[in-house]
DNA sequence: AAGCTTCATTGACCTAGATCAAAGCGCCCC
DNA sequence: GGGGCGCTTTGATCTAGGTCAATGAAGCTT
């Protein structure tokens, strides 16, 4: 694919883009287009709630505290559908890692139109839980994972999103720098280089340059990163244990 | 009201139930109702996604990476909508704080359904966002907040949601231990006992017995919890935004 | 209402990661 | 392809919060 029409990329699946379905008329004149290069970011207002479409580029999606304590919510990549809600507790701001084109549009109308289109409606009650389940994870691993696991956690979640897999090893070219990396895992960019260090010591991953990286053993970083481990019998799975004991548990 | 019909509650507002809205028969017997009493874990199959609402009562939705280190995701409280995702890198369940009754969909399912009814995609594509966006704030909060900064978000965001404003002052009875309230912050027991007392030194909270606590000051308890400070107050009751006014309700 | 079990508080210490500081290196530009 | 800037790495302390341990309340149960 060398050029995507403007809306295509809302019908893209994972397997490629639907030919032909496009966002509805309706849809399409509540949008806005908008064309960030890197380090920009996208003017939105602030006052409501936004769903952006990241039709190609990669953004990050930043909750600021302050001016001083910011942090990243997400990455998102060509592709993604991203909520972006009205200042809250936190200001959240969309910005652009690389050269992005985004689609913006109000969420209420937004959401107005969509529950009356099955097929857009289905789509997004398909996305959403999936970026509620990666904000879980990415909580869990802030709240209790330490520097290695959260940054092995890391390195796992973006080579499944932007790894080029080549037989046992995968290759990243991460669009963030460490600050970035530190800014979203709760580290400073100290720590975040020292955890490098470490994996790469281990001779888990390799780095070349500033953004390169190299994976040798995904089964061994999903360990590192304290993440379930599913080849386990099911018997070990922790949540089957604790359906099958309800009410004998608290007796332990 | 006394009794509750099964399945009213999905348009259930604050306000009270709407009598005759019910969800469709076709999702009807999708469902599964499940009866927990405090300290059950709900038996979902952890192989698929489950769409569980909260009739009434208070659960949390537990991570586990492993026996010894689980994190709380989430507490909902009656009225909510909790998407418990299936074994992942994590696995999640939903646990009863007290006496629980829930309503178990399977996800896919659940949602073929939603998409060709507007009224309800309408009010899933309200409530999904607003998990979002409070899953967010909390990997904010987790990422970079300290001990006390944490504590004071968590009684702001249970006060909004379970607490009875009072004049100036906010009566909470929270329905979950120090050990829970821990393992929702990413702190140690003793750390949030240590934090209470801080709080409790500068006389912004009071609390008498295991679970009642005074909030004094919100607004202050706003600037140590380290959240924007806004003129206006902004959110309203999400439980309101669910039935008869959908399209309309925030205008207000 | 006494006694017991569980939960919460308080105290003393100890690590992981933050902070402060100084090189080192990659990358871009001319 | 050399120079310079800014990112990254590495090193030396410092500290918030974790860990370990003991005491004190709460609220069961009988």
């Amino acid at each position: 694919m060398t050029h995507r029409a403007p809306f295509d990329f809302f019908t893209r699946s994972a397997s490629g883009i639907e030919p032909g379905s496009r966002i509805g008329s309706q849809l399409e004149s509540l949008a806005s287009r908008i064309d960030l290069s890197k380090g920009e970011t996208a003017p939105l207002d602030s006052k409501s709630d936004r769903i952006v479409f990241v039709a190609r580029g990669a953004t990050k999606l930043v909750a600021h505290a302050s001016a001083q304590r910011q942090q990243i919510v997400a990455f998102h990549f060509g592709g993604d559908i991203v909520s972006v809600p009205a200042d809250g507790l936190f200001a959240y701001s969309v910005t652009a890692l690389r050269h992005s084109e985004l689609l913006a549009f109000p969420a209420r109308q937004f959401f107005d139109q969509a529950a009356g289109d099955a097929r857009i409606a289905r789509s997004l009650l398909e996305r959403l839980p999936i970026a509620l389940q990666r904000c879980r994870d990415r909580a869990v691993a802030l709240g209790q994972g330490s520097a290695t696991e959260r940054l092995a956690g890391f390195l796992l979640a973006m080579s499944e999103r932007i790894g080029r897999a080549d037989a046992d090893r995968c290759e990243l070219d991460l669009p963030m720098s460490r600050k970035e990396i530190g800014e979203s895992l709760g580290l400073t960019i100290e720590t975040v280089s020292r955890q490098f260090g470490v994996l790469r010591e281990i001779g888990l991953v390799e780095t070349q340059g500033r953004s390169k990286v190299t994976i040798f053993d995904r089964q061994l970083l999903s360990r590192k990163a304290g993440h379930l481990q599913q080849t386990q019998k099911p018997s070990e799975n922790p949540a089957n244990l604790i359906s099958i004991n309800v009410g004998l548990e608290r007796s332990a």
